[in-house]
DNA sequence: TCTGGGGTCCTAGGACCC
DNA sequence: TCTGGGGTCCTAGGACCC
């Protein structure tokens, strides 16, 4: 028996999340801010209807926003994280083979039964999700999971539920489907195609094996193997372990001041170093970077970088931020307007196998892992930041603008939703 | 005034090994 | 005089995803 594959996909998932707390919202237009209000990033159908594009700076559609009267959120990661866990944890309730791909997707595999028995399965799912959680979903069902997101995009359209398992359909629908919304291919590739004269899915789909490698990799040859309904890519239920942790943000104004710098960079280490310790690893390099604003006419960007490699790999967050403010202070240049500053871990490995060095003090090192278990425990009870390093600032002036975010209903008392009778 | 953030994988080429 | 064959590891750059 063959597998089949769904994907289970949110609609509009930020925008939905906002409406569940806001009945008043309900087919009405909003948009969800990137963080620092800077770019849209998630459109309620309304909003989509009036022409507000995907990724566009707001300050460019703030007139038709405003004209429009459309309901204007700043991203609340914590509230849409939240609520995904809910979507994710009923989609696992019903699935053992499942993969949580990003924060409002989840693809799931099943042996393959009768048609319309999975038909009405996952209707019941789509049901349930929205009914526990108030969140709609679109599932799309197939051989594979290329063809299974190119079926949940029909699904938006249609009934919530759509199957693609009939040949003729399928290649009448990748005949309408533009090469560039096919899971994998990108900007650059798009663009390479169309000028060979390939602009839809299914001439992707008929083309010689060979030659997609050779014009390509064996990446975009297993899209192709996809679309004609040979399974490539597995369901990957047990997410590895990062490689390398990013943490990179834009301050709320230009910075110029070292001072306030510094406790970016602490905050910014504070952050990568929990991310780090979640998923009990050890880091061996640290580099911290930090550029101007990119989209300044007058000055040219500068990005200023520099690396250390540790001698012995460490995730204690005091640990990082001195080396981090070390690092620092040598790229900082007095006269330059920052924007952002990043952090970049690598050198990855897992705690339990840590490569101790001679001049290790292994008494002291299980100390601060101590401490940091401590530490991010009293966070994890009592909220982020509950506990923080003197560095990273009080009033953090340079701070990401966040001017109309929701509260954090789900997961802060102080923010709960009231009603009132 | 205002333009997101955090990841992954593949390939080519160089250095190096036996 | 000649300059194999097979391999690993690392890095930079390019491409993609949400």
């Amino acid at each position: 028996m063959r597998d089949c594959i769904a994907l289970i996909d949110c609609n509009n998932f930020y925008a939905s999340c906002e409406r569940v707390f806001d009945p008043h919202l309900k087919n009405k237009p909003i948009v969800v801010l990137s963080n620092n209000d800077g770019c849209i990033i998630a459109r309620s159908n309304e909003a989509k209807t009036l022409g507000i594009k995907m990724g566009e700076p707001y300050f460019k559609c703030k007139n038709l926003i405003k004209q429009e009267n459309v309901k204007v959120f700043s991203s609340n990661y914590t509230l849409y994280a939240d609520m995904s866990n809910r979507v994710m944890n009923i989609v696992k309730e019903h699935f053992v083979n499942t993969e949580v791909y990003s924060i409002d997707e989840a693809f799931v595999s099943f042996p393959s039964e009768n048609l319309s028995e999975i038909e009405n399965r996952f209707i019941k799912l789509r049901d349930k999700i929205a009914k526990w959680t108030g969140i709609p979903v679109s599932i799309g069902v197939a051989p594979t999971k290329t063809l299974a997101k190119v079926a949940s995009k029909i699904a938006k359209k249609s009934s919530g539920v759509f199957s693609l398992f009939d040949k003729a359909t399928r290649n009448k629908i990748l005949k309408e489907l533009p090469i560039g919304s096919v899971w994998g291919i990108g900007r650059r590739l798009n663009k390479r195609f169309i000028r060979l004269g390939i602009s839809n899915a299914y001439q992707l789909s008929t083309m010689d094996h060979k030659h997609v490698k050779d014009l390509t990799n064996i990446n975009i040859l297993r899209t192709v193997l996809e679309l004609g309904g040979i399974k490539c890519i597995d369901i990957d239920s047990q997410p590895s372990n990062k490689k390398q942790i990013t943490t990179s943000r834009a301050f709320g104004k230009t910075v110029t001041n070292i001072k306030f710098l510094e406790e970016a960079v602490s905050v910014y280490v504070s952050r990568a170093a929990e991310k780090l310790r979640i998923q009990n690893s050890k880091c061996s390099i640290i580099t911290v970077a930090l550029s101007t604003n990119r989209f300044d006419e007058k000055n040219t960007h500068k990005f200023l970088f520099m690396t250390e490699s540790l001698e012995s790999s460490t995730s204690s967050t005091q640990e990082l931020i001195s080396i981090a403010i070390k690092l620092l202070k040598r790229i900082f240049h007095k006269g330059l307007m920052y924007k952002k500053a990043h952090i970049f871990l690598s050198g990855l490995e897992d705690s339990k196998f840590k490569q101790y060095s001679l001049k290790d003090n292994i008494e002291d090192i299980k100390q601060q892992d101590k401490l940091m278990k401590a530490f991010d425990k009293i966070n994890k009870t009592f909220g982020s930041d509950t506990m923080k390093y003197a560095n990273t600032g009080i009033s953090r002036d340079w701070f990401m603008k966040r001017e109309r975010k929701s509260n954090r209903y789900t997961t802060n008392w102080n923010e709960i939703l009231k009603i009132n009778l």
